[in-house]
DNA sequence: CATGAATGAGCTTTCATTCAT
DNA sequence: CATGAATGAAAGCTCATTCAT
């Protein structure tokens, strides 16, 4: 009953999500956020050491999916079969609760870019792309790995103007995504 | 004879376009760009009303050539081979003169969301994608015109971790774009 | 037995004595005293009202052995050898336990100036300062007096780059703070 | 008559040096040198780029007349003479325009140790001893060089409860000074 | 054309302190 | 005895912008 306990702390990570998410890291300020919230800057600080450790712990939900799906990837064999199924897996993972945030780092990488959150998130991507692709092959086939990837962004948060569903659009993104990186037979 | 007058003018669109696409509009402050020209602040605002007109002066230059290239399309009929021709002109346009300025608009959508040069791109590249997919058609048309344009985005200045050199990206991102939007048969 | 009622007190002055000397009393924080504990800032507010009050208990037990200094020689005869062994026994004192804290004092003047410790310790400052020259005597008498215990400061804690042992430095301090007040005949 | 250019500058340095030597210059805001002046903060800063900056600008005037004294010392035969002369010159020093600033170097110590400011003083104090006793000279000797300046420093401004005037009490403190590193024969 | 000087608003962060539990 | 949570005030600093000269 008493959870009021962590109660601030997961409000703060709420609110700063979503206004992350509006405006951009950069122009999203403490004082926004804990107005926002009805308590002080200094409360925040008490819950975060700096700004950017927000972030952080935001940005950690979302990265420890994606480790899940590489992790998941490196335990089967490098079929075509395997390459489709981890799109599905990133596919669900930009549908679901962290909708908000991967869209927010695609935006905003330029805000985020010298922050340590940044460079982890760099590295997670690469991994991705490095199943999808390994480093070895040829030119086109890297390419198809990040496009491939892009492709979903485009379906989660960039193509909203389109008229379809959420559900849709990520169904249709998906279908593509797989056709870039190749057929699964 | 009198080249004066724009030379100062010039000089700050100049550094301006280079540190804007070295991190980002935002983090870029006035004072950055007139010490790097060895000129002072004001010196600057009496060249541009604001910092967001520097931004604006900038964009403009790319925005023509895109609308050069959407209204060229719609002089033409709407085949496919008009679609990879549109395509080609715009990987072009990637890689000439203003690859620096798409690139951070690009990865600081964020920062200009707001700003009227924000408003602006995003109609253009309406325009742009309105050609590869016209609003009626289905929705995996619509996702495939976006999906060809981050391609060659891609190929333009995302994938430099790729081993191959500017020009051979481009042109596998391009010949990957024609194919995403469809057969040129 | 129940020896736990004091230790956390303890705890707290030393380590405020340790970084105090340190850093100066405005460096350091309160947070910096109880996370060194591994207590919290709550837990040393529980044990002193204010952060003064723990510099307060610090520098009381020197300021009662400065006491002790004066009122014993308060009880003898003003004469040269007294003086001199006033010196001495001040000597003593800046080389035994409090040596961390006169240090501070000495250093840190402008940060406790204001304090109410400030004010304690030059009131007890004077007072020995009375005993090796009364108000009435000629102003090289008064310089001397003020110059002597300042050579002892030197000897204890400014004259480290000295090759020479704690030991050697504070001896030579009060042969020479000796000489100044004047020989002891 | 147009002395305007550079007033705020030495203002805001004259009332920065009043502020330091009151209350030091941790305790010192910008905000209080600023409103003081009748300026914004960021007219402060447009004058000088950090607080920092402000006490460098200051103490560097006093750090340049040590060096003369130094240097000149440098240029004479090391007889207890010219180490006489030493005492004098630095004592005059302490008693023209920088004995403000003087006396919060030596009291605010703490404060000013990790900045540049405090290791380029302590640099030219260094040098100041080296001339009154070299470094391979006997602890006594070494002893004396410091506390002579000391003495000095105590007639400049740790002196003030004495009943005399600031003139008699600088006379005073070279006299004992001189006689403290020896006598001139 | 350009500068020197200044402003107002805002930022992230730290601190001593309080209080219910 | 001690903690977790919060506060109010202040700090140093940066920025886009203005304007008289």
């Amino acid at each position: 009953m008493d959870e009021r306990r962590t109660d601030t702390r997961e409000a703060i990570r709420s609110v700063a999500l979503e206004l992350f998410a509006e405006q951009g890291y950069d122009k999203t300020s403490l004082r926004e956020i804990s107005e926002r919230l009805g308590v002080t800057k200094a409360a925040v600080y008490y819950h975060f050491k700096t700004k950017e450790e927000i972030l952080l712990s935001l940005i950690e939900d979302f990265l420890a999916q994606v480790d899940d799906v590489v992790d998941w990837a490196q335990s089967q064999p490098a079929t075509a079969a395997i390459r489709h199924e981890v799109l599905r897996r990133y596919s669900d993972l930009l549908g679901g609760r962290t909708t908000q945030l991967a869209r927010f780092m695609q935006e905003g990488q330029a805000a985020i870019r010298d922050l340590a959150a940044g460079t982890e998130m760099r590295k997670r991507i690469d991994r991705l792309v490095g199943i999808l692709a390994t480093p070895g092959q040829p030119l086109p086939t890297q390419l198809r790995a990040r496009v491939a990837l892009m492709a979903l962004h485009v379906g989660a948060f960039a193509g909203r103007d389109i008229d379809a569903t959420d559900e849709q659009r990520r169904h249709a993104a998906l279908q593509l995504a797989q056709e870039i990186v190749g057929p699964a037979s």
